[in-house]
RNA sequence: GCGCCCGUAGCUCAGGUGGAUAGAGUGUCGGCCUCCGAAGCCGAAGGUCACAGGUUCAAGUCCUGUCGGGCGCGCCA
């Protein structure tokens, strides 16, 4: 299209070229031309036509025509189509790789993972699968929270209550339960008992310096916490493993000389007491410019420190070109000023992206915080626990022939990928409203229906005796397509330019949206184009179709984070 | 006070770079199992895209203002 453009005179034109709103009309359209035409002052269709008429797709397409204002529509024929459908290689690997770095999880010392998490951890998992299967590189990275005034809230009041806890090698320090109810006290007396939050602050100078008893503790602390993670990651069949944890605490080293560095280069100044950066163009409360603080007037450094040693690390000792934050919306000033900063620094060059994907919190129904009748966040286990008892409820009756085994495998995949999913398919940046029935309902665009047409195609394919592999492998000619084939075949092609947009704008949702489309495309197919009763030609070409649509829902499935079932 | 985000069908949400008739799901109503799994499929009804201006051949999309909601704004993260 570009080439034909250029051979009508234009140089440099983008095409926009994209799939069409018109399905009836065509399968892409090329828009670019009649912008062009109205800067170049002729009429739009007649420079569409000249296009037209330098357009050498005659192997791929079997209508080209002018229409509307002037759009440029494409039928692709369904010999092209066929075609890219029997090819080997479904998914292109990209010839510039990245070095993504993804920021995503990183939950708390001394806290259940909870709800608050749970957009985090799943939508970074999700796309460093994504990047990874287009060939990228990716790192992971858990910056956990292990290092700041939470553990002086924590110690605080374990040394305040049971002083003896704060020096032995206690059980129940293990017990994150415990701790959990610890932290919880202090954080709240941290606010309005000034001697309490005096001792709390002593506490994390005493963790900074290295002091013996406190680091003791703090290590049993960080360990049980730790020990719920990994749990947790593993229900969820989350990717992340004890090497991509580099937390708070990792960079407290390289903090001094972060801070010789925005020194040296002017950029650090006192202000009263603390030691601050004020980057151009952000104002505080009134109107006065706002400081990022690096260090407080009691010595201690603060999270901003820490997060500009990991914009270093991340770019200087790993290399990464793309650096991906995935935090909540409340969040947005500080990563500002952060990127900022590391501009001005020069932590992070030029050509490094440096992107914040921020999202809104999990509310209810009524837009309230999703909270459980503690009146806290609801902890991840107990979410998982609720999924899957829903979920059996579901699925139980309708499957009695499952073995308990398999109907328990079932029920704990449907559960996660519906929580997963349910957070995917929705834009990142709103606030998300938690619903089980809507996400467990197993209808509409949900996880299970999803699901549900993987073991569908994966019944029907037992039945002919092959699976997933054999059946694409089948040779087949073409045959006279339906309606729903060809719009089967084409969406089949469609993933591709899905991912690749994913990837680039980050924006899990295309691809959800995408597998859905892709789904009630083959359910149609599914019910009106009989595969076994077929004669043996159409029989095999629609097995190969079924057979693509597995593997390609399968590994679209995949790079969410979502497995799929044989049988449900 | 200043800044950021949001407002689309009863409800939950999509709407790529401004393009053709604003789309799904759910709920409501009506069809389809002698037929590969009915967790499915087919159909109907349902809209002042918060409001008012502006730019444009063309605005849900861009600009300005108003109203409504959420969040942030110095020693927490």
């Amino acid at each position: 299209m570009r080439d034909a453009f250029v051979a009508t005179g234009i140089e440099e034109a983008d095409p926009v070229l994209t799939n069409s709103r018109r399905a009836d009309l065509a399968d892409y359209q090329a828009n670019g031309g009649i912008g062009i035409a109205k800067r170049q002052r002729v009429a739009p269709r007649i420079l569409a036509q000249s296009v037209v008429e330098n357009l050498a797709i005659e192997d791929i397409a079997c209508e080209v025509n002018v229409a509307g204002p002037g759009f440029i529509n494409i039928r692709l024929s369904n010999d092209f189509l066929w075609r890219k459908l029997s090819d080997a290689i479904s998914l292109e690997r990209t010839d510039h790789p990245d070095v993504v770095v993804i920021d995503y999880s990183s939950p708390n010392l001394a806290k259940e993972m909870h709800v608050g998490h749970l957009r985090s951890t799943v939508i970074g998992d999700a796309m460093a699968r994504i990047f990874e299967a287009l060939g990228h590189k990716v790192v992971r990275q858990n910056h956990v929270g292990d290092w700041g005034t939470p553990f002086g809230q924590l110690v605080a009041q374990i040394r305040e209550v049971s002083p003896e806890l704060a020096n032995a090698e206690d059980p129940k320090l293990r017990d994150l339960r415990v701790l959990v109810e610890h932290y919880r006290t202090g954080s709240e007396k941290y606010a309005g008992d000034k001697t309490f939050a005096d001792a709390a602050r002593e506490a994390v100078v005493q963790l900074q310096r290295g002091e013996p008893k406190t680091r003791a503790l703090w290590r049993q602390v960080r360990e049980a916490s730790l020990e719920s993670m990994r749990d947790l990651y593993r229900r969820l069949d989350i990717r992340l493993t004890d090497d991509d944890i580099r937390g708070e605490s990792s960079y407290h080293d390289d903090l001094p000389s972060i801070i010789e560095a925005l020194r040296s280069q002017g950029l650090a100044t006192e202000s009263d007491g603390a030691l601050c950066v004020f980057p151009e163009g952000f104002k505080g409360k009134d109107g006065s410019p706002l400081p990022m603080l690096l260090q407080k007037s009691d010595g201690g450094y603060l999270y901003h420190t820490t997060d500009l040693a990991a914009v270093r690390y991340r770019t200087s000792g790993l290399g990464g070109n793309r650096l991906l934050y995935f935090t909540d919306a409340r969040q947005i000033q500080h990563f500002e000023m952060l990127f900022a900063v590391s501009r001005l620094a020069g932590l992070a060059p030029d050509g490094c992206s440096l992107e914040h994907h921020p999202f809104g919190s999990v509310t209810d129904k009524q837009g309230r915080p999703f909270k459980s009748r503690t009146g806290y966040a609801v902890p991840l286990s107990e979410l998982l626990d609720e999924a899957e008892s829903r979920t059996r409820r579901v699925i139980a009756p309708k499957r009695r022939d499952l073995g308990a085994t398999e109907a328990e495998h079932v029920i704990r995949t449907v559960a996660v990928g519906a929580i997963k999913y349910a957070l995917l398919s929705k834009n990142l940046g709103q606030n998300y409203v938690f619903d089980w029935d809507a996400m467990l309902s197993l209808e509409g665009n949900t996880a299970p229906y999803l699901l549900y047409a993987c073991s569908r195609i994966r019944s029907v394919l037992a039945r002919a005796g092959m699976d997933v592999e054999g059946a694409r492998k089948l040779s087949a000619g073409l045959w006279a397509w339906t309606g729903q084939e060809r719009a089967l075949a084409l969406e089949l092609l469609r993933c591709q330019e899905t991912l690749d947009q994913v990837a680039t704008d980050v924006r899990p949702h295309f691809l959800c949206n995408y597998l859905y489309e892709l789904t009630s495309k083959f359910m149609r197919f599914y019910e009106h184009c009989p595969i076994l009763g077929s004669s043996s030609d159409v029989r095999n070409g629609r097995l190969k179709l079924a057979a693509n649509a597995a593997q390609t829902l399968e590994s679209g499935l995949g790079c969410l984070g979502i497995s799929t079932v044989p049988r449900m």
